[in-house]
DNA sequence: CGCCGACTTCGGTGGGCGCCGAACCGTCGC
DNA sequence: GCGACGGTTCGGCGCCCACCGAAGTCGGCG
């Protein structure tokens, strides 16, 4: 028991301080991070966060790669992200916040239902998306991940444009944390996540990555994949259906 | 982002102490210690143990007792027990710990072997149970979890009643972290799991969780479940196969 | 080659907390 | 009533560690 206990301390530790933690949740979402991505997303200073990468890694918690100047930092596997995932929507217990939770509660549903990972988006809405663009054929991975030629017509169509010779892959898949499957991250997802915004599809809501579709985006999102979405706030609404895909 | 990893934080801070962790090590078994008992099990003083004891109770991990002069600790529920086995039992061994080892896999090939979750029993031998129970049609998931009539008539006949009116469910699948199948909880796998102690099947090893099961048991579970068993600690033994089952 | 920028290392500071023993408080049993 | 006993509270000690700024390192770029 006794070295047992040793060992779950330490684990533990690992994620018990508030800016280790800020950073285990934010590589949360898939990406590497920088030391100063990081130091900066926590508020700490640079060389604050270099030791609690140091600490993360040493630990096994997360890996890093060396790339030129940058260090780059992510979560050591999908283990470990279910892992910090179960602590961080573990129960209501938490030392601090005796009462609130009646808005947390809706908070973690909106960020499930609709939420931006990085550049793309991601929770159930960004499932949906991806399950819609590849039943009705614009993107296919049945040899490898590509936009199909009706694919770029219809990107075109939206008014978005594809760098195939640049460095950042055209489209990837991503897994999403809450549905447990893929959306699409890469130029095209970071791409339709913009266009989302700009066209007025989604609003953020508040300063979190929590986005809220709007009623013009659910019509769009109808109109365009056939996706049944409605707003999220609307009461008893977290849900988004995606239909047998109609052509775009 | 900022509350959310405060609340991870002070989550994981309550089993960041070598102390803490001990004690709720100690209280997976289920059961209820006192304050000197926890004190004792962790080597520290009496009003140390007090103090951690409060954090873990506010921090919502333990609830408590009074009793007379006593103070009686136990974990909060039974998804608390899945939590700390989750991070306990999680990814890369830790900061320390560098060799031990062969007690060490000992004892968790014990662990992975049978022992108590909460109140019932897991490992293998908890998961080949289940498995038994399913296929010899003592209970059934085909329309939710029920135990048939069969399976009451066994369960009379080993001297268990169950309460149908009662707010505990009669039945319940656990999640087993060692196996990552499930095995029994409820009503029915507490009355097991005490049957087991009762009759002698079982017997704990030390002081932990680990349980081990005797000859008698062995003979038992063969007659009733058509379960293969062996003693834990007989060499290259840890290992209980599910044969077809038997009627009981 | 020299500068910039990302990152690391290092010394120093402060606060938090894990620990203890001593004093205190309630309950139990005589 | 008194003593024994389980538990709590309190003051104090010491260590650990999160934090910072300044100096140093190293890769990339002009």
């Amino acid at each position: 028991m006794d070295d047992n206990a040793e060992s779950l301390a330490g684990w533990a530790a690992l994620l018990a301080d508030r800016t280790r933690a800020s950073f285990c949740l934010a590589l949360l979402d898939g990406r590497a991070w920088t030391v100063g991505e990081l130091a900066r997303h926590a508020g700490v200073a640079v060389s604050t966060a270099s030791e609690h990468a140091d600490r993360l890694v040493a630990g096994g918690l997360l890996i890093q790669r060396k790339q030129g100047r940058h260090r780059y930092l992510q979560l050591a596997s999908a283990e470990t992200a279910t892992l910090i995932e179960t602590v961080a929507t573990a129960g209501p217990p938490v030392p601090p916040a005796p009462v609130v939770s009646l808005s947390a509660a809706h908070r973690r549903r909106n960020l499930a239902h609709a939420r931006t990972c990085y550049d793309h988006l991601a929770g159930h809405i960004g499932v949906s998306i991806a399950d819609a663009l590849f039943n009705s054929g614009l993107v296919s991975r049945t040899n490898g991940l590509v936009v199909t030629s009706r694919g770029n017509a219809w990107l075109t169509s939206l008014g978005i444009g594809l760098d195939k010779s640049g460095k950042r892959p055209v489209v990837r898949e991503c897994l999403d944390w809450t549905e447990r499957r893929s959306h699409l991250a890469g130029q095209v997802g970071a791409a339709l996540c913009r266009h989302a915004f700009d066209a007025g599809w989604i609003v953020r809501i508040g300063s979190g990555r929590a986005v809220k579709v709007t009623d013009a985006g659910a019509r769009a999102l109808a109109d365009q994949l056939g996706i049944i979405a409605v707003a999220t706030d609307s009461p008893g609404a977290a849900r988004a259906v995606p239909a047998g895909a109609r052509r775009p």
